[in-house]
DNA sequence: TCTCCATGTTAACGATGATAACAAAGAATG
DNA sequence: CATTCTTTGTTATCATCGTTAACATGGAGA
C-alpha cells in the first residue's frame, strides 16, 4: 500500500472532494464534521489533524475549488488584447460564482479583516496578472493596484447581486453593464505606444513630460535623462 | 401595566434589541437563541413564538438595523441635483456597512436565489427611488431598473472589498472610482473622456520597469517613485 | 364564572464542533 | 534486533447549539 502519496494526502484529498460534494448539494450547512467525515469513510479527529479547525477545512475546499476553477481558464489563451482577455475573465469568474454558490459566499460572504481566504488571494493575484498586461500595453490609466481592487470589488458585487436572484429571471445585463463601466473606467481607449516594452512607454513618458506638474524642473531633467537612456537601449 | 405597546411588541424590540449588541460585539457566531434570550431577559422558546425562526430573528434584526440606517439617512435633503444625492447616499451606505459589517454580511453574505431578506430588499427600494429622481430629471440614459441594480451591485462588491481589508489601511479611493464609474455609466451627461496626460505613459513605465535594465535598482527605485506620483496626481 | 388565548417556564431531544485517551502501525535510530 | 517516535485509526465524551414538547399562569371576553 505504498503509494506515491501518503496515507494522510490521500485522506486529505477525500475529504475536501467529500466536502465540496456536500457543499454544492446541500449548502453551507450540509457541511457538518460529521456528515463530512462519514462520506469521506474517515473517523472525525482525521479532520482536525489535518485541517485544525472547521474553518481550516473550508478554506482548503474554497482554494481546492477555485484552484480546479484557475486550470479551466488556462484553456483562455491571450488573445493579443488584454482588454479583451479581461473581458473573457469576468465572464468565467461570474461563471464560477453561479456554479459554485456556496464555495463563492464562503470566499467572499463574510470577510474578516486582514484574515482573507487563500482563495480568494489567489483569485485577486489571478486578476493582478490580467491587469498588468493591460499596463504593459499602456492601456491602463489608474495605477495597478487600484485598477485590480476595483475590477475585484465591481466582479463581486455583480456576482453576488446574480447569485440572488432566481436562476430563471437572471439578467447578465448587469453584469456586462458594470464589466463595460469599470473598463472604461481603468482603460485609455486608445493603445498608447507603438513600441511594446519599456522603450514605447519611455518615449511616450517622455512627450508628455511637460504635462507633469507634480515633479519639480529638476526631477522633470534627470527623468528625462533616464527615459533617453531607456529608449536609446532599445 | 397596560402601555400602547403589548408586551409581546416589547419583548420583540428587547429581543432585536439584544441581538443586535451580541451581533455587533461578538459577530454572527455570537448571536445563539440562549445567549440571545438570557441577554433580553426572556426564556428561549418566546424567540419562537415571536420569529418562529432563527433566520425569522436574524431578518428581524437586519430589517431594524437598516431601518435605523435610513432614519440617520432622511437627514440627506435633496440638493436639487440627484445626481449628487445619488453620491452622498453612496457614501451613508458604505458608511453603514464598515459600521456594522456582521449586519451587512447577514443581508448580503449568502444570497439565497429568490428569498431577498427584507432589510435587502428595504435598501433596493430606497435605492430604486434615487434613481427614479435622477430619471425624472432626463439624466437617465439605462432602464431604472437597469441603473438600480447595477449600483446595488458595485455598491455592495465595493463595501465587501472595504470590509475584508484591516481598518487602518482601508482606501475609500476604490469606493469613490466605484461610484464614479457607475454613474457615468448610467447618466448621460458625458464628463469628457478621460485625456491621454501623462498618467498613461507612466503607468505603462511603471509596469515595464524591470525589464529596463540599463538603470541601476537605485535608479529604478527612484524612477518608480516619481512615477507614482504622476499616476497620483491624476 | 367559565373559557380561551397569549405568554412564561421547565425540561428535554437530537445534532454539532471539538478533544481527550488509547490502540495500532510503521519509520527512524541506536 | 530492540527501541523510540511520529503518524494514523478508534472510541467515547463534553459543552453548546437550534428547536420543540409539555405544562403552568394570567388576563380578556363570553
Amino acid at each position: 500500500m505504498e503509494n506515491d502519496r501518503s496515507a494522510g494526502e490521500r485522506n486529505r484529498d477525500r475529504i475536501i472532494a467529500a466536502a465540496a460534494r456536500l457543499l454544492q448539494q446541500g449548502g453551507r450547512e450540509a457541511v457538518s464534521t460529521r456528515a463530512v467525515s462519514a462520506a469521506a469513510g474517515v473517523q472525525a479527529p482525521a479532520i482536525y489533524r489535518i485541517f485544525g479547525d472547521k474553518q481550516g477545512l473550508l478554506d482548503a475546499v474554497a482554494a481546492h475549488g477555485f484552484a480546479r476553477h484557475l486550470e479551466s481558464k488556462e484553456g483562455l489563451r491571450p488573445s493579443g488584447d488584454p482588454v479583451e482577455d479581461l473581458r473573457a475573465g469576468w465572464s468565467l469568474n461570474i461563471a464560477f460564482a453561479l456554479d459554485n454558490p456556496a464555495l463563492y459566499s464562503l470566499m467572499y460572504g463574510e470577510p474578516r479583516p486582514g484574515a482573507t481566504p487563500p482563495a480568494a488571494a489567489a483569485a485577486l493575484a489571478f486578476l493582478t496578472s490580467f491587469i498588468h498586461r493591460i499596463a504593459e500595453a499602456g492601456r491602463l490609466h489608474v495605477s495597478e493596484e487600484h485598477a485590480a481592487r476595483l475590477v475585484h470589488a465591481v466582479g463581486t458585487g455583480a456576482a453576488f447581486s446574480l447569485m440572488s436572484m432566481p436562476e430563471h429571471q437572471r439578467d447578465l445585463t448587469v453584469s456586462d453593464m458594470a464589466r463595460d463601466a469599470v473598463i472604461a473606467a481603468i482603460t485609455t481607449d486608445a493603445p498608447a505606444p507603438a513600441t511594446p516594452g519599456p522603450q514605447g512607454a519611455a518615449i511616450a513618458l517622455s512627450a508628455a513630460l511637460p504635462k507633469a506638474t507634480v515633479l519639480t524642473a529638476g526631477e522633470r531633467a534627470l527623468l528625462d535623462e533616464w527615459l533617453d537612456r531607456i529608449v536609446r537601449a532599445g
